[in-house]
DNA sequence: CGTGGAATTGACCTGTCTCAAGAATCGTGG
DNA sequence: CCACGATTCTTGAGACAGGTCAATTCCACG
């Protein structure tokens, strides 16, 4: 389950690495050939299944990962017990960045949504390294920074409004920056964990899209939006 | 309005400084005295009255700030122009981290909701210095991480349960890490924005807590917390 | 087939929104 | 210093969205 590839194999470029947002930034770019030798932490790869966990809240953070597939949620919770998602991480995105403070902890637990694969590398590589390769520092600021702004699209667009707006903005949401208007839904209790509402509440509201047609099931669990009206909706 | 200390005197750490977070940073130690004189951005010392903005959502962003005294409201607006309050800076928050991505804009509007004051330095300065002195970069991932830490906190407390719940929570928040448990609150309309419900509910709750002593007004508008029974109203 | 979990749907109830009308507070200018 | 207009806060009454609880259907899987 846990295939290892060495750094030199990573530098390669070869096969999986293709999707690896950190391969195209410049995290090994500025290392000479001769300083692969001296790194001799391994860079693994999961597969994980859905529903399981690649950290929980309050582990010591000491990896970072690299979606390369699949869906992964960061969860927090209550004291009550109940759960919020903050944030959805897919394909490219990185996870685990708060391994960059020494000592730290990872503050959400991270959950497969779908079979989902990952690249792991220690935070050290990265701590090393970054400060020294303004390339990397940037992509690190970037991507800080991207965090940041999904976390507060979250709250703005997805914790505001409606049932019916909320729901209409997540699906609008999943396919941003995608060529087609296709995509596959999460479960209705992960969406109500999104948008804070209850499972029934989006269950009924998707119900109601899919009569009114804003919603076309292809295959099963996979549809098409109309994205027009859904906007018209999400604006409302 | 504007008084301009230079950075010399900054590095001197007299008098406002003395609050300044980037002070007791790293980000003038590892400096020699005779690199002052080739920095001749000025620092500059800004008083907002309540209401005033520091900055605005799509500004260019070239430019970091300190937060001395008072308080700001980050805000987000919606397509129909409601707004949300997504982060609230206080004393040696930074503001306008967005500014380390070379040709960002600001994601929020910034208002002052107390006469505040602020330090304002180039981001220039930050970028240059950042990435060769470790300690303001560790610096820096961390203020990168609070926020982050912050955004969520937003959506798990103040965006999840009933709005007693909620307000009990920003209560509660507004006094942590504070000797007493005396505070200031909000206008009603900006504790709705903040957590997601009207001025009314706001409005009403508040008078509730405050007829069940949860809240006693000590001075106009600065109220003492009833913290115990008010942890128990925010987790039950 | 039978079983367990998720999704759907219904009926009812309650919390919050909405709209609207007073009361209080603040800033301003006389 | 007071009076006035403008906000903001408070409070009420009614409507409605969404929560709650429960029953049923659907579906994947052994």
């Amino acid at each position: 389950m846990v295939k290892s590839v060495t750094l030199r194999e990573a530098w390669s470029g070869e096969a999986d690495c293709l999707n690896c947002s950190l391969r195209t930034s410049v995290l090994f770019a500025g290392l000479a050939e001769s300083d692969f030798e001296q790194i001799h932490d391994p860079i693994d790869q999961f597969t994980l299944k859905p529903g399981t966990s690649l950290y929980r809240t309050g582990d010591a953070a000491d990896h970072m990962f690299t979606v390369r597939t699949g869906v992964l949620k960061l969860v927090q919770y209550l004291p009550d017990g109940s759960q919020r998602i903050v944030r959805i991480a897919r394909t490219t995105d990185v996870l685990g960045l708060e391994a960059m403070l020494e000592g730290g902890t990872y503050q959400h637990d991270a959950i497969a949504l779908q079979p989902t694969e990952v690249c792991r590398f220690p935070a050290r590589l990265v701590r090393d390294l970054g400060c020294n390769n303004p390339d990397l520092h940037r992509e690190l600021i970037s991507r800080w920074q991207r965090a940041l702004n999904e976390a507060d699209a979250w709250l703005t667009e997805l914790s505001t409004g409606s049932a019916r707006q909320r729901i209409a903005r997540l699906l609008l949401r999943l396919v941003r920056d995608r060529e087609s208007s296709a995509c596959q839904l999460f479960s209705r209790e992960d969406m109500g964990a999104m948008l804070g509402i209850t499972t029934e509440t989006a269950s009924r509201t998707i119900a109601e899209f899919k009569r009114q047609s804003l919603l076309v099931e292809t295959d099963p669990n996979r549809f098409l939006l109309d994205i027009p009206n859904l906007k018209r909706i999400a604006e409302g």
